[in-house]
RNA sequence: CGGGGCGUGGCGCAGCCUGGUAGCGCGCACCGUUCGGGUCGGUGAGGUCCCCGGUUCAAAUCCGGGCGCCCCGACCA
């Protein structure tokens, strides 16, 4: 409850200048937020009643799953981060920095190492699993680009935990019971939303979802198709058919002078491009120079192919590929001295490919016959690709929360086991889970904005209901809407009061700039009509309710809302 | 890290090219007016023109260096 008089809710008519995202325009067109640096935000009072909000959720459906909370600190000593590898591996998105006695200590971004030593000292036994452990807590990240106002920043709060089991059975239970809890906060919270399997990336570990929730300002890409949903970075579809020349006894040698893309080579010999095999040459880590090979009408998608290599890579130098292969823009297969990677999607039949010698093509080339290979899927997926035979959508999405497997990535070099009923000692079993609290109020204003402003989901709306007093104060329709505040409140609606000495025009604009998913206004009219009228913000629809009785019957209409 | 842009009262911007009294709209304060869609009129306060250095009689404006912020890409446990 809350009367606007006094409150600070600085709303204003025109956005920051340099602001793209819808939701970095409301929120600080609705008084939410404000910038203090670059992906460093404060939280108004407004803004900051949405991220409780946003934490209620998360900490009820947490605890519902028996998560026990906690809390850790933000500055953790070098030490454990040393013996997890971190400290070395993260890169300088991790801040580092050295206490007065020099230690080297560093910002949090995330948890598993406190988390897991706490467990390696404190957990003996196989009876003192499973366990769920979390905490809401800072995480400091220094982004190479934070952007669109609040949805990438260099220090936000987040929720994360942390599962420890005995075996890989109780690491796949603890991560479905997650995986059910946060099915449950992105309905609760009014989002659309999709669970992607995601990259496991450099956390290693079994398995990993992420939660989606698509979005204009998104800066991730989700396939979807019916009964698929993946983040683009390691989607699977099913090889497209292309129409390939008829084949060669051998491969031909055809001169293609400075036609060096897939669309010149194609345009000029009548092919499609599908017909064309793209070599990208890298260097990995452990076993030097690859060409791998996609078919001209596709793209490597350098996520999967790291995955596919168990290793990091890059893309080889141009003396590298000169020496081993041939010049950049005619490599090919045949005759390359090097391990050949080919990307599924390449079916059998006569393709074109460079000849590794400059201003020639061969056609008619082979997989098998003309050149030896592995096979792996390393292309990314694009619209118009099918799943099983159902076409593709790519859509942008922003990454609300992820839920990883990290099976003994932490617990092994951090020590943690427990005693089974033999006696022996075992690792424990990890799983970690994070949410972004400020992601989904993000979210929420992304999906949900319009040319007004915010149209908060119920759930996580700052206030229930905006009740708009018209008049002067003092009149008699200022009294009726301080009773209606009153009744409102007694039926338990969190209530925002405009009761600011302002005309109505900017008493209308900034409610729905705020987004309460329910307006109630009280003017003279409300006096003469005997009805009290009510806005639904989302689709700004005008509903009216009885006077008499009008607080209930409101309550009900709230709690209809989405 | 590569590319592009910006920095002028609280906010949004003009002025800079062509050096010469720092402007506009919104907001804010006060007086009056109005009170169901940012009402109208009047008066007023508020600026190290991001910082440092240089050129010049004179710099918001030209030159050099630095800092900060935004956008695109790379990156993103």
């Amino acid at each position: 409850m809350t009367r606007l008089d006094g409150y600070l809710l600085p709303t204003e008519k025109q956005a920051p200048g340099d602001a793209e995202a819808l939701s970095h325009k409301l929120l600080v067109r609705a008084g939410m937020v404000r910038q203090v640096g670059a992906g460093l935000w404060t939280w108004l009072p407004a803004g900051f009643r949405v991220h409780h909000r946003a934490i209620r959720i998360v900490r009820e459906e947490m605890d519902r799953i028996g998560g026990q909370e906690m809390l850790m600190p933000v500055i953790n000593p070098a030490e454990p981060w040393r013996r997890s590898r971190r400290y070395e591996e993260v890169g300088p998105e991790l801040f580092r920095f050295q206490d007065r006695k020099d230690a080297d200590m560093v910002l949090a971004i995330s948890h598993e190492e406190i988390v897991t030593t706490h467990v390696a000292q404190l957990v003996r036994s196989y009876r003192d699993l499973p366990l769920i452990l979390y905490h809401f807590q800072v995480k400091g990240r220094d982004e190479p680009r934070p952007r669109a106002g609040v949805l990438r920043t260099r220090e936000f709060t987040m929720k994360d935990s942390y599962s420890f089991d005995r075996d890989p059975e109780g690491l796949q239970a603890s991560y479905d019971r997650h995986s059910g809890a946060y099915d449950r906060i992105f309905d609760r919270a009014g989002l659309e939303w999709y669970r992607v399997a995601g990259d496991v990336g450099m956390m290693g570990g079994t398995g990993a979802h992420e939660y989606m929730a698509p979005c204009a300002a998104g800066e991730n890409d989700v396939a979807l198709a019916e009964g698929y949903a993946a983040n683009v970075e390691i989607a699977s579809a099913d090889p497209q058919p292309v129409e390939l020349p008829a084949p060669l006894a051998a491969p031909e040698l055809v001169h293609t002078p400075g036609l060096t893309t897939v669309e010149e080579v194609a345009r000029s010999l009548g092919v499609a491009a599908g017909a064309l095999l793209k070599a990208f040459p890298v260097v990995v880590a452990d076993r030097g120079l690859v060409l791998v090979l996609v078919r001209g009408d596709h793209r490597v998608n350098e996520i999967k192919l790291r995955n596919h290599l168990g290793t990091e890579f890059r893309p080889a130098h141009e003396d590298e590929v000169l020496a081993r292969i041939g010049p950049p823009g005619f490599l090919g297969p045949v005759g390359a001295d090097v391990p050949i990677l080919l990307d599924d999607a390449v079916g059998g039949g006569g393709y074109v490919t460079g000849a590794n010698s400059r201003d020639d093509h061969l056609r008619g080339v082979e997989p098998g016959r003309d050149f030896p290979f592995r096979r792996a899927d390393v292309r990314t997926v694009e619209a118009g690709d099918t799943v099983a035979g159902a076409r593709v959508r790519i859509e942008p999405a922003i990454e609300v929360a992820n839920i990883f497997q990290l099976a003994l990535r932490y617990s092994e070099p951090l020590g943690a086991t427990y005693l089974d009923p033999d006696g022996k000692a075992q690792s424990i079993w990890m799983g970690s889970y994070g949410i972004g609290p400020a992601r989904i109020a993000a979210a929420a204003v992304e999906q949900f904005g319009d040319e007004h402003g915010i149209a908060w989901p119920r759930a996580l709306a700052p206030w229930d209901i905006e009740l708009v007093g018209l008049g002067k104060p003092g009149t008699e329709e200022r009294e009726l809407a301080e009773r209606l505040y009153d009744e409102l409140r007694a039926t338990g609606l969190d209530v925002l009061y405009d009761d600011r000495d302002a005309g109505p025009g900017e008493k209308f604009a900034d409610a729905e700039l705020v987004g309460c998913p329910l307006r109630a206004t009280v003017g003279r009219r409300t006096l003469s009509g005997g009805e009290l009228e009510v806005q639904v913000r989302r689709g700004r629809e005008g509903r009216s309710v009885p006077l008499a009785g009008a607080a209930g019957a409101v309550a009900a209409l709230w709690r209809e809302l989405p």
